[in-house]
DNA sequence: CTGGCAATGTCGAGTTCTCGACAGTCTCTG
DNA sequence: CAGAGACTGTCGAGAACTCGACATTGCCAG
């Protein structure tokens, strides 16, 4: 169990949801919603990252958070049926724990513990958002491009993260020839290496350099705000 | 009673609530809320702006949602106490009924129709960031400037908006000189008219075609999840 | 009614990113 | 093992915005 949330329920309070839990593997690029769609599974990750994308009428995506083994996405349908709001991608391979929201809501009706956590969790994502909105306006794509990196290096148990320029170009809303002159230009620095499809971490430290301070601020915020975890 | 949320609420909700609901006038450029601040008061705006910002280590600040009478400042604390994420700042002129969060708990918890208001208001503000995350990547100055106009427009009784085109590039997250030459070719398209500290709204529906579409976005995610209003 | 301040106008060099195009290279599949 | 498709490298013109500087104008207080 790594995801940080089912890992700090309480034995009785997870009681009410292991029964119901499932373990899903999700292949990169799975769709799991799309905005109006309504949420019908919660997913609680334990390995890999989930985006969330805000989605243009023009068909453009930008990411505007991420979900990985500190939070859960979906986990406030657990309060009342909910559409998504934004498209949620799957962005590297994910294991997770999945539940439907109906026994979700069945949980969180018994288990104050969880009703706390639904609470904290949303909190901390609106935090991720609105840091977000800072952050793509203010900040240079590469300081972004350092963020996205170590955001998803916590999520994932690997020095190695599989995604192509195309992708990271969507993610951080720019052209493709934008991320490959950044890309380039880190791996001068020495700081990550890669090659087709794959981008190596090599100098964590630099890359925090590098990175804007919302790196930190995301960071922060979850640790107030959530179990940290292991 | 111009609030939507308050003039929503069945009298019998309303009287939970009422008793500890004090009239404020705030003036332009209030400071309510920093980030870390403990939120101890909730404001149901009737008339005027306030507007969360985002706040970078550097001091430069930036808008990532926006409340008026559709909404309130400091809802979610409703449910549990709270620190702000952002910078909320009164736009307008702002005339609101207020409550102090222990008070607001108190009514949350006894009543329905206030919890599922707390709900609702807390997703159509995600919503808002979300939007504002793509927005701030993806738009031109122009579009955002016209979506913050119409935003406005909306939420004051008035066609005419003070404002300085300084405090403007600050919202916006750009250089002044942008805005000066934003204003200006809004001017001469007719869409507005501005002088020292002052826009008039001319042309709405002219502002709505340059606006990019998530004024739109923004404005159907509130019309779906909050009280419509007249 | 005048001095001071706040707000706006204007300029220009510089940087970042866009947008389209095309060539080269890796990898998977049949 | 050959072909197709996906991914990356590179170029260049142009647009958008930054950043600093300074001039001008409106407005308010004394």
């Amino acid at each position: 169990m790594q995801n940080r949330l089912l890992a700090s329920l309480p034995a009785d309070d997870f009681a009410h949801l292991s029964p119901y839990l499932t373990t899903v593997e999700l292949e990169r690029g799975r769709l799991l919603y799309d905005p109006g769609d309504r949420i019908d599974m919660a997913y609680f990750p334990h390995d890999g990252v989930i985006s969330l994308m805000t989605l243009m009428e023009s068909g453009a995506a930008i990411e505007s958070a991420t979900i990985g083994r500190e939070g859960a996405l979906g986990l406030h349908a657990a309060v009342t049926p909910r559409q998504s709001l934004s498209r949620a991608i799957v962005q590297t391979p994910v294991r997770a724990s999945r539940v439907s929201t109906s026994h979700l809501h069945e949980a969180w009706q018994k288990s104050a513990r969880l009703r706390e956590l639904v609470e904290r969790h949303g909190e901390a994502l609106f935090g991720h958002a609105l840091q977000s909105v800072g952050c793509n306006a203010l900040h240079s794509v590469e300081a972004r491009f350092c963020r996205w990196l170590l955001t998803c290096h916590d999520r994932i148990s690997s020095d190695t993260i599989a995604l192509t320029q195309e992708f990271l170009a969507d993610m951080l809303g720019v052209q493709r020839t934008t991320v490959t002159a950044v890309a380039r230009s880190l791996q001068e620095k020495g700081a990550i290496r890669y090659r087709r499809g794959v981008v190596d971490i090599i100098d964590r430290h630099g890359l925090e350099q590098i990175a804007c301070e919302c790196y930190a601020a995301i960071h922060r915020n979850y640790a107030r705000l959530l179990p940290a975890g292991g």
